[in-house]
DNA sequence: ATTATTTGTTAAATAAACTAACAAAAGCTT
DNA sequence: AAGCTTTTGTTAGTTTATTTAACAAATAAT
C-alpha cells in the first residue's frame, strides 16, 4: 500500500496503459527469452491481439528482435521466438577505487564485451577524467570499434548525490564535494551518465540479475567488505536512497560504542571491526605482542595473504578470521533484524575464505536475530571474479529501460 | 526506479487509467478540501471534462460530497466545493497493551467519534475477544448508535503477520503464534480486520496524517519508547515489512554487544538502554548504592514520576534522564545513518520530558551521524494525548481507500 | 444592458484494451 | 494424400477512457 504524493504524482494519460504493458512485456521477454507472442499472452493473461501491438512497438524501437522459429512436437503453427535486441549501442561501466579504476564495456543489455581493463586512479578529478577518456577510447577501439556509447555508469566508494553527479564524500579517494558530472560531460559528450555509491550499485545489480529460481527478491541487502564496509539495501524492489541519498550506511552501526576508533570519527562502528585493515591489525596486534620475528613485509601483507596462511593451518591467522567472522555475523544480525531481507549478499576479499568463516558467521547471526526465521536468511556469496561493482555500474545504465513506469 | 516483478505484476486493463486518476483525485480532495472541480483540473493538469467524469464516479460511490458554493471576488460562475464524505460507516481502532486495551471509534475518514474507552486486557485471547466485543458494542451504542462498522484496526506490541492475522510474538502479552483473526471474525462478523505491529502502525499514521507543509515525507521513522522500543520505518512511501513481516526491529540493534541483558535474550540492545524499565533501573541502581531511604513505592514508580522528580530539580532523576537521552540519541544515529529519513518521530512517556532531554539527544545524534545533514534531521514529538497508536490503528482501516493502485 | 470570465457539462475525436473471427502452419487421423 | 485439429499470429470491429472543443450557466466588471 503506497500513499499517493499529493505534490508529486503522475496522472494516467492516454498512453499510460500502453506504457505499463509495454514495460511488462519487455520484462517478460528479458526474463523468459526465448519466448513467443502466444507465450507472452499466456504469461500476461491477456489476448494475443494486444501482444501483437505491444511487440510491434518494441520491434520498431529496436528493443526486441525476432529469432528462429520454435520446433515443437505438438501440432499447430510454429511460434516465432522473441529476444532482447542487444543493438549496436554500448554501456561503459567504471569502478573507481582508491588504487586502480576498472572499466568494462557491455552491450545494451549488459553482456560483457572484451576484457576488463584498469588504470591507476588519479586522485585529481580533472586528471582522472582525462586518463579515463584515454582508456575508454582505447578499450572501445580494441573491443567495440565503431559502436555508439549509450550510457556510462560509475560506482564510487563513498557518498554520491546521484542526481547532481556530485561526489559528496569519498574518503578513500580524498574527494569531498567533487562535481564529476561536468568534466565527464566535457570528456564524453551527451551520453547518459550515472553515478552511484558502490554498495547501492551492487545491491541494484543483484536485484536486476536475471533470477534463475522462481521466487523474486524484493528485499535484499548487499554487504561489501573491503578497505571499508559498503552496504546497499533494496526494499520493495527499490534502492533505499533516503532524503540526502546517504541511506544504507549500516557500516557505522556500532557493535560497541566504546569500541575501536573508526575512520568516520566515531568509536566501535561495525566497519572498525570487520574491514580488511581491522582484521589485519588484529592479526598483527597479536603477533606483535608475541614478539615473534615478522617473516613478511607487513605493509604489503593483504587479507588474501592472511587467508592463505589460514589455509596453511596458521592458528593465529585462523583466529583472526574467526573473530572477523563473528563480528561480521553480529553486525549482519542488526541489519537482518532491521530489514528482514529475503537474501543477504556478501562481497569482498573475505568471501574467498567463506568455507572457513561461514559457520562462525551463521552462529553469530543466530545469536542476535530475533526469530529463528531471521537467523536462517539465505546468504549469497559474490566472488570478486564476478565483478560485482562493475555489474552494478552496468545496471545503472541498462536497468532503467526495464523499470516500471512511474504512475500515480 | 522500480523493477517489475516478473512473477507478480499487474497488467494495465481498460479501467486501470481511470482507477489511477480516480485515486489521485480522491487524494487531492482529501489534502486540498474544500476544492472545486476546476481546481482539481488545474492541480492534476488535465481538462475539466475528465474531472467531471471522475468526480461523478466518486459522488456515486458516496466517497465524496458536494458542499456549499464558493464565494469568490473574481467574476465568473461560482465553484461547487467538494469534500470527502464521512458516510455513515465507522472504523474501530483498538490499541492492545499489556495493562489496558484502548478503543476509539472514528468515521470513515478517521475523525474521532465520542471518547476513547479502555478495559483491562485479558491475556487469554478468547476471553480478550469476548471482552472486546462487549466494550465495542457498548461504545458504539453510546457514541454512534445505528451505524455500520466498516473495518477494525488492531495495533499489537509485538510481531504480527498482517496477512494471516496471527500474532507471532508479543512478549508483553505473552502471546506467541496466537491467531486472533478467527475469534475476531466470529465476534464481529465479516468486517475488514487489520492487525499490525504498533511501531509500523504509528509510522503509517504519520505518513497518512494530512501534512500541513508543502514538502511530502516519503522516508520517515517512528520510534516509540515505552516498556519496550517499537520502531516503524517508511521508505519510498511504503511501510517496510520485510520477508516475514518482522522488519523494523531497530530496538535490538546493539549499542554495546556486551551491554546489559535485553528481554530478547541478547546483550546490549538499544532497548536495554532506553526502555522505561531500563531508565528506571538505572535510577534505582544509583539510589540503592547510595543507601538512602526510599520514600516511595518502587514497584509503582513510573517514568512519569521520574520526570516529575527531575522537574523538581532532583539531580539523580536528571542524571537518569540525561543518560537515557544520550543513549536514545546514539541509537537514533544508527537508524538515521541507515535510513536517512526526512523526519524522525518519537513517541512514548519520555517525550513529556523532551524539553529536558532534547539537547542531549541531539548532541548524541550528531556525535555518530556521518554527515552534518544527517545530524540535523528534524525530530517530531508525538505526545501521548494524540493517541499515536490508536491513530495508527485508524490508518490501517482508512488509508487503503486512498492508496495508489498496484500497477506494473 | 452588455461584455468578459470562470465553472461545469456535453458532444465529438482519438487511443488503447478487448472481442471475435480468420488465415497460416503444422501434426494427427482416416 | 486429403481432411481435421490445434496453435500461432493478424486483422477488423467493439468498448472504454482520455482528450479536444464547444457550449450553457453564473457572476463581476464595464
Amino acid at each position: 500500500m503506497r500513499k499517493i504524493n499529493p505534490h508529486n504524482f503522475t496522472l494516467a494519460k492516454r498512453g499510460t496503459s500502453r506504457e505499463i504493458n509495454r514495460q511488462i512485456a519487455l520484462t517478460l521477454i528479458r526474463t523468459h527469452q526465448p519466448v513467443s507472442r502466444a507465450d507472452l499472452a499466456r504469461l500476461m493473461e491477456t489476448n494475443r491481439a494486444n501482444i501483437t501491438f505491444l511487440v510491434n512497438e518494441l520491434l520498431e524501437e529496436g528493443l526486441v528482435r525476432e529469432g528462429a522459429q520454435g520446433n515443437q512436437k505438438i501440432r499447430g503453427r510454429r511460434p516465432t521466438f522473441l529476444y532482447l535486441n542487444s543493438q549496436n549501442s554500448r554501456a561503459i561501466a567504471v569502478d573507481v577505487r582508491a588504487s586502480r579504476t576498472f572499466i568494462m564495456i557491455t552491450d545494451s543489455i549488459g553482456k560483457q564485451i572484451g576484457e576488463v581493463v584498469s588504470f591507476q586512479t588519479a586522485l585529481d578529478p580533472e586528471k582522472f577524467v582525462e586518463l579515463l577518456g584515454q582508456q575508454v577510447r582505447k578499450a572501445l577501439n580494441a573491443f567495440a570499434p565503431g559502436s555508439v556509447v549509450d550510457g556510462m555508469g560509475f560506482v564510487i566508494p563513498g557518498m554520491v548525490d546521484h542526481r547532481s553527479g556530485v561526489v559528496l564524500h569519498a574518503p578513500a579517494l580524498k574527494w569531498r564535494d567533487v562535481n564529476l558530472l561536468t568534466p565527464l560531460r566535457r570528456e564524453f559528450g551527451e551520453v547518459d551518465i550515472h553515478l552511484e555509491n558502490s554498495g547501492k550499485a551492487c545491491a541494484l545489480s543483484q536485484i536486476w540479475a536475471t533470477q534463475t529460481g522462481s521466487s523474486p527478491l524484493n528485499d535484499i541487502v548487499f554487504v561489501s567488505v573491503s578497505d571499508g564496509v559498503g552496504v546497499g539495501v533494496v526494499i520493495n524492489g527499490e534502492i533505499v536512497r533516503g532524503k540526502h541519498n546517504t541511506a544504507g550506511e549500516f557500516g557505522h552501526v556500532p557493535l560497541s560504542i566504546d569500541g575501536p576508533r573508526c575512520s568516520c570519527g566515531a568509536n566501535g562502528c561495525w566497519e572498525a571491526y570487520i574491514s580488511n585493515p581491522a582484521t589485519l591489525s588484529r592479526y598483527f596486534g597479536r603477533s606483535v605482542t608475541n614478539r615473534q620475528p615478522q617473516p613478511f613485509d607487513v605493509a604489503n601483507f593483504t587479507i588474501e595473504d592472511l587467508i592463505e596462511k589460514a589455509r596453511g593451518n596458521d592458528s593465529k591467522a585462523l583466529t583472526a578470521l574467526h573473530s572477523a567472522a563473528r563480528y561480521l555475523g553480529l553486525g549482519l544480525a542488526s541489519i537482518i533484524n532491521a530489514v528482514d531481507p529475503s537474501r543477504v549478499y556478501i562481497g569482498g576479499e573475505i568471501t574467498e575464505a567463506w568455507d572457513i568463516i561461514e559457520p562462525h558467521v551463521r552462529e553469530a547471526i543466530k545469536e542476535r536475530t530475533l526469530t529463528s526465521q531471521l537467523g536462517e536468511v539465505p546468504i549469497g556469496i559474490v566472488p570478486a571474479m564476478e565483478y560485482p561493482r562493475l555489474r552494478g555500474a552496468v545496471a545503472l545504465v541498462t536497468a532503467p529501460a526495464f523499470a516500471a513506469p512511474k504512475v500515480a
